[in-house]
DNA sequence: CTAATATTGTAACGATGGGTATGAAAATGC
DNA sequence: GCATTTTCATACCCATCGTTACAATATTAG
């Protein structure tokens, strides 16, 4: 947290902390999208002006490929840590969808996944947006399919598709409940979405999975 | 198609074809977004000019509108007719998915979907366009209940959930394969997945899961 | 304290944004 | 043919866009 490192940088000093402002610039781009949100909202929203976020930060396109980075790297920390530590495969998926769903729908209206609600649009002509967005799809595959294939392995209740399909199913469930809160769909829909996923997913193959979403 | 109806209306008619172009429009806010794409970018697409564009369309947000209205009703048409004619449920998703990967990545790099790859960041601020992404996700919905319930009812493989669930897990699918396609997903992954939806969807209780994925 | 270095605030740059005024052109009604 | 009505083409309007000079300020090295 102290800048002060061996050396010490010459200079003046940054009167503002770097992380923070990249969390409120990401605010900003999640509000209005890359091409909807202009400098000067960054400066409004941050504090800082003009010079100042290109002298840390690089330009307007660097600046959101950035965003898109530090949103990846949190979200997918995140998501790994609720299902490492959950006792099932189904109450894992559960904790992931109930923390997702809290973070679309709020603010003011639902605001969806910051990737997938606003990279879309640039991806097309943009590589190296198109390039974050896959490394993010590719991260949430990779964290689903690791705890379902630990759950096949431990013999959890699963569905016996291959772990790598049915976590592509999961991030599936991911991408719907972003662009649906995006749409004003109510905590309540996005749930039963997301309890019926988790019920296909997590499936006990004794009960029937209508049981299974009774108890929910 | 013929402009000269009853009476016939009075002035200069118009050089073009209102679909034809509302068509190229759609084309041009696919490429770009809505906040990406200029009226000059308008113009080049569709060869008019702007007054022409202003006069039979409104504003860009009226176009825009307008072009999301078009793809959602054609869509819905399309999908719902190849539901109905698939003999079983399975058919009929997998013919749905393979016509949306075949229009998701198609052009250039993969477009998507137009409404969810477009529609989202606008979405938030602007309850037009987002009473419009809500229209498709609930036409979307209601296209795969109906499909869904019809096979439940005929005695058809099919999960046990609901179909008003299981038709929401049916869109997440579609979503999921819009935002994956913008990443740049290849056509075979995109297949995989909806394989695998298939495979949860369309069940078939006395063969495994597994089982039918393998004749893919 | 002095010199060197990095950040800050103000202001401006050229380019492009969405939208429109203004006539010329092309059709219909009498 | 003549008046009327609508569309088309050129040009322009002002606002805002992303980006950057420039000079003042604040800090460290010596």
């Amino acid at each position: 947290m102290d800048q002060k490192e061996s050396g010490g940088r010459r200079g003046r000093p940054r009167s503002f902390d770097e992380q923070e402002v990249l969390q409120q610039v990401q605010e900003a781009f999640w509000k209005g999208g890359f091409e909807g949100t202009s400098i000067e909202d960054l400066t409004s929203a941050t504090g800082l002006n003009r010079p100042s976020l290109y002298g840390a930060f690089g330009d307007k396109h660097a600046l959101y490929i950035q965003t898109l980075r530090q949103y990846r790297e949190a979200t997918l920390a995140r998501g790994r840590k609720i299902l490492d530590e959950a006792p099932t495969l189904r109450t894992g998926l559960e904790d992931v969808y109930r923390a997702a769903i809290r973070i679309y729908s709020g603010h003011e209206e639902g605001r969806g996944c910051f990737v997938s609600s606003t990279a879309p649009p640039e991806a097309l002509h943009d590589a190296a947006v198109r390039r974050e967005l896959a490394a993010t799809n590719d991260g949430l595959d990779a964290m689903f399919e690791a705890r379902i294939a630990r759950a096949q392995a431990d013999g959890e209740a699963c569905t016996d598709l291959p772990p790598s399909e049915a976590a592509r199913i999961a991030t599936a469930v991911l991408h719907s409940l972003s662009v649906r809160a995006r749409a004003g769909a109510s905590r309540r829909a996005l749930h039963a979405l997301a309890q019926s996923a988790v019920n296909l997913i997590a499936w006990t193959p004794g009960e029937g999975a209508a049981d299974a979403a009774e108890d929910a």
